[in-house]
DNA sequence: CGCCCACTTGAACGTGTTCAAACGTCGTGG
DNA sequence: CCACGACGTTTGAACACGTTCAAGTGGGCG
């Protein structure tokens, strides 16, 4: 039971480091709760201090900080395999909360339990930080859409990435991805209203680059939306580079 | 001479752990190479591998990524204590570039000598991971600033920002701090126009809120300040919440 | 003293917002 | 099976924030 679950991570980990007997069998026996949500259900919020971390097993979850009531910023979107929380090892109060988009499964595991094994286990240590470490990196590139590039770049660019992240673990067929979000959620990711979301977004239709309706994105032509999106996937340091361990 | 440079990093780290004589040992016997560099330098580069991180010991740094030849993101600004290229410690391929505004002093550390620090000392791991997470709550509150913020709020919240973070190294004194950046590296930042920036500064200047010429930023009513720019410290996690470890 | 660089100002323009209404589609219940 | 309701999407039009271009000002340093 418990097994079938940490299988998402560990296969994610070994994209990066050969695990050992041992540091594979700790991360089988990590205890881990299984819990199911609905959509759009908060799992956890900012100013909370939570006691587990979560792992999407199954479902799409979201990060926000609201702002003066009125307005949110999402700051990412999760696919299974991820660990969304993670940092909450490390930095006790949440400074934001975690949602999810469908309903989803999710496996919970004490920061106690995992203290442990990062502990005793240094390359697994080094496989989750380099996780949180991407996390970080695809904060970065979405400082520069927010900053810098158009609303039709800025959704060309979020596209591209969520393409390759999902065709990574599995999810992509015949040049389409599931991406369950409205156009709402994608503005608010993008800093953008849902009104010019929504043109933005007829605009890349126009160019026959993509298509997204009813939560599903389809890619008609790659070249031409990573163009115009400046899309370069280096930032999601896909390319396993094994080993995280220097020279 | 090495145990100077290291200093910084210690007195950092021990505000949240506390470190037994051989973890200090371990950090202060750890080979650090001096460098010198003069303002406007890029120290590595979008692309690059570098096989060492940079502790910075004197000046000021930033990290940006530019976009189609003529603009640039700023992502972050670096002051003394922090180890800005952390990361590629793990993420071999440098998705960004790291430059200094001012004269500067680093440490640099080989990547194999800090791998072999944090493989044999989880509780340094763990402090150093902190850090790397802490940088990336920064990057999510600038995404809000980005996505949801008006020009004067957003810069109002940076000032708070670097204000908070340069007093909590002691570099603040009668309400002022160093920061020796101009408008249009802040504008480059904050995703506006140097013409913009510098009309949303007057603002906040004609509410008398803060000054901020030839490098000093003077804070002459931080909750005026801090209610402009909607700013919240928690994301800094400068509270030490002791011991990084749970329960 | 003079130059360079950063800051400042003005004015036209453009991207994106806001408000408001209409449309379509899907799931529910009569 | 059709009617209804809810929610997401689409459209229009006025408006605002921020950009761009261009010129001018001011201070620090060689």
């Amino acid at each position: 039971m418990t097994k079938v679950t940490t299988d998402a991570l560990i296969r994610k980990l070994e994209t990066v480091v050969d695990l050992s007997a041992s540091e594979r069998d700790a991360l089988l026996s990590l205890p881990v709760m299984l819990r199911d949500f609905g959509a759009d259900q908060d799992i956890v919020r900012e100013g909370d201090r939570p006691s587990h971390c979560c792992l999407l097993l199954e479902g799409f979850l979201l990060r926000y900080k609201l702002v003066g009531e009125t307005r949110r910023q999402i700051l990412a979107f999760h696919i299974p395999g991820e660990i969304p929380d993670l940092q909450s090892l490390y930095l006790k109060t949440l400074d934001h909360s975690l949602a999810t988009v469908t309903p989803s499964k999710l496996g919970f595991i004490q920061h106690q339990d995992l203290y442990h094994v990062v502990t005793a286990f240094p390359r697994i240590a080094g496989a989750l930080w380099r996780e949180t470490l991407i996390d970080a990196a695809i904060f970065r590139e979405w400082m520069v859409g927010l900053g810098q590039r158009r609303a039709p770049a800025r959704i060309a660019h979020f596209f591209c990435e969520m393409f390759a992240r999902l065709e990574a673990i599995g999810m992509a067929a015949d040049g389409a991805v599931p991406l369950p979000i409205t156009q709402e959620e994608l503005g608010d990711a993008l800093g953008l209203s849902s009104v010019h979301t929504n043109r933005a977004l007829q605009d890349l239709r126009g160019k026959d680059l993509v298509s997204f309706e009813r939560g599903k994105l389809t890619i008609h032509n790659w070249g031409g939306l990573a163009a115009a999106g400046e899309f370069d996937a280096t930032y999601l340091h896909q390319n396993p580079e094994r080993r995280p361990e220097p020279a």
